[in-house]
DNA sequence: TTTAAGAACTTAAACGTTTTCGCAAGAATT
DNA sequence: AATTCTTGCGAAAACGTTTAAGTTCTTAAA
């Protein structure tokens, strides 16, 4: 690899000449600059980012920290998108990303910050993890610039998709179109998942509603399995709601398979509402009827904050932000009467 | 940040000392190695990636290149699958991964090679872009260890997805259920689905089946728009086909919709085979027929191939790996008669 | 003409490691 | 008692940068 002295000796300069002209700094003459930028390209130099590093205590690249388990790696649609979408803004102003490993259980593993702390990340994206764990809070609490998304921690600043905002939209709608008879099937694990609810019940009081405890189950997060049990039991009620809510969109599609097997239509027969707007739901049919979160604007915020964070820590406040997201009117919600 | 110095003054030995102790050299004593080794944990003390990658000439970090464009970035199945596997894969031994920058329209970008080099990695996988691209040529061509995925180049490691398997197996199924009139959408501008499409007329031709020409038609990959009108076309031949094959499985979500649209039941009045097997299809009716490609493994071997082309160069072999999938039967295609 | 100021460079230290070689002292071999 | 071996450690160079602080010149101001 050649380095900035062999284009020194080159040009018959010294090192500091080469390294202050290729940076464009003002006390080199420009005809110098001229004869060893050329001089650099003839070569193919191209400058170590570790090397770099050590000088300015910068590394350019930036630390990303996500659940690896189950359902909820890379293949979530939620967190592919936002990481994508973050990936992009990053790298636009220069920065690359490498994951913070997560695999819990490899032998000799070092813990979250003290990856980071190796990589020297000059900050850190946080998406999708389990927020009370303690090595995650070890990295919040820690001196590296972190930006966090759908979870609050004091002192961080936050992307926060608007699930009341979500809930408040959903469940009017449903209102609007007639519907009073409303199950609401819990995700649970997840504080997203509660504030969600809490915003439902809230709702629904607001109309002067009042569910029936039935009407309220519980199902793990992204699960379909769960989703067809619970949705199996509610529609076996006396009294079955005229509409379903489900904690996202995939488990609305156990659902869709426990309201065919049972021999009913959607949504002639019974509504059902997810939460996400997954990509894929866009190909399939029936539509679904669901909020669709801006995954792309959160990428977007989480990046401008997080180097904001980075380059002009005195400046930039800790906060919250929210981002709203969009009902997806979709086809399985239908009007009643 | 605390360094072998600290540590080095507070135990009053030598930094080279420190060094040796902290990588269990054999020339240092028992209980010097164990009071700087407790002295290490004390103080918090973490490498520095960087610096010792100076030394070293290796970074452990690992390059991944794909492509980013409309629907074929981190949020295609296929790809989140791979680089999931990949990524656990590798972090197992001590590898991080770290993207290379494809968004080409940044001003003041570098190549692919330049970016490589830049990071110092140790090594680059290469999955999902466009092969023939110069920049690419170039990555592959030069001196960092490579491995591909789906694509062969001369002189490089490639782990492919056996397509021909594939598409082997689905024609074997559909003509066991009965199928002679089978329709094939081929999905353009990709290497991988010219191979399925040999294949196809290859194992028709066998069976003693000659293919119409109407039969054979083109849609962009992962195109279900594409897919629902070209699905529309043979829809409405005189000698309409018993079964489409599709070049991928959200292509043949397009196709599901044309046939609703058109009055028509899958399977009952016309069956459908996919490619890929991507993860939600197995929450959402009817349950696709398609062959899902092993990702799990494709993941797996890349990172095998990689890691032993970095480490043991002269004994690794450059070859082609073979990673057959399986066959899925589901729900949408029938038995004839 | 002296002095100050600027322009264009160089020197050298530093960042945090690893590693080769050297050196001392004690142990083992003649 | 003299030699060699072994053990345990340190000195110093090197990796490729950046940058503060000099050092020459040349030019402008006094």
């Amino acid at each position: 690899m050649v380095s900035l002295k062999d284009i020194a000796s080159q040009c018959g300069v010294s090192v500091a000449t080469v390294s202050k002209a290729l940076n464009d700094h003002s006390d080199i003459g420009a005809d110098t600059k001229e004869r060893i930028r050329e001089k650099a390209k003839e070569l193919g130099y191209v400058p170590n980012a570790a090397a770099k590093s050590m000088k300015t205590n910068r590394t350019h690249n930036i630390g990303v920290l996500f659940m690896d388990d189950a359902m909820s790696g890379l293949q979530h649609d939620f967190f592919a998108g936002l990481l994508e979408s973050f990936k992009r803004s990053v790298e636009r102003e220069g920065y690359d990303i490498t994951f913070i490993s997560n695999d819990r259980s490899t032998p000799g593993r070092t813990s979250y910050l003290n990856h980071a702390r190796y990589r020297r990340f000059d900050g850190v994206i946080i998406a999708n993890v389990h927020f009370d764990d303690p090595e995650v809070v070890e990295l919040v609490k820690s001196d590296i610039p972190v930006v966090t998304v759908d979870h609050i921690y004091n002192d961080t600043i936050t992307i926060l998709s608007d699930n009341v905002d979500g809930m408040n939209k959903l469940v009017d709608y449903a209102i609007s179109m007639g519907h009073r008879k409303i199950a609401y099937i819990h995700g649970v694990d997840s504080s997203v998942t509660k504030a969600r609810m809490t915003t439902f019940y809230k709702k629904m009081e607001e109309y002067g509603i009042t569910v029936p405890s039935e009407y309220i189950v519980e199902s793990p997060y992204r699960d379909t399995h769960g989703a067809y049990e619970q949705t199996l039991k509610l529609l076996e009620l006396e009294d079955r709601p005229t509409c379903i809510f489900y904690p996202d969109d995939y488990a609305s599609y156990g659902g869709l398979r426990a309201i065919a097997e049972k021999g009913l239509k959607v949504p002639d027969d019974i509504s059902i509402v997810g939460f996400d707007g997954i990509r894929v739901a866009r190909h399939i049919r029936p539509r679904l009827t669901t909020y669709r979160q801006n995954v792309d604007e959160l990428g977007v915020l989480a990046a401008r904050n997080l180097i904001d964070l980075i380059e002009k820590p005195k400046t930039t406040l800790v906060q919250q932000i929210m981002v709203k997201g969009k009902l997806l009117e979709g086809d399985t919600l239908k009007k009643l009467n």
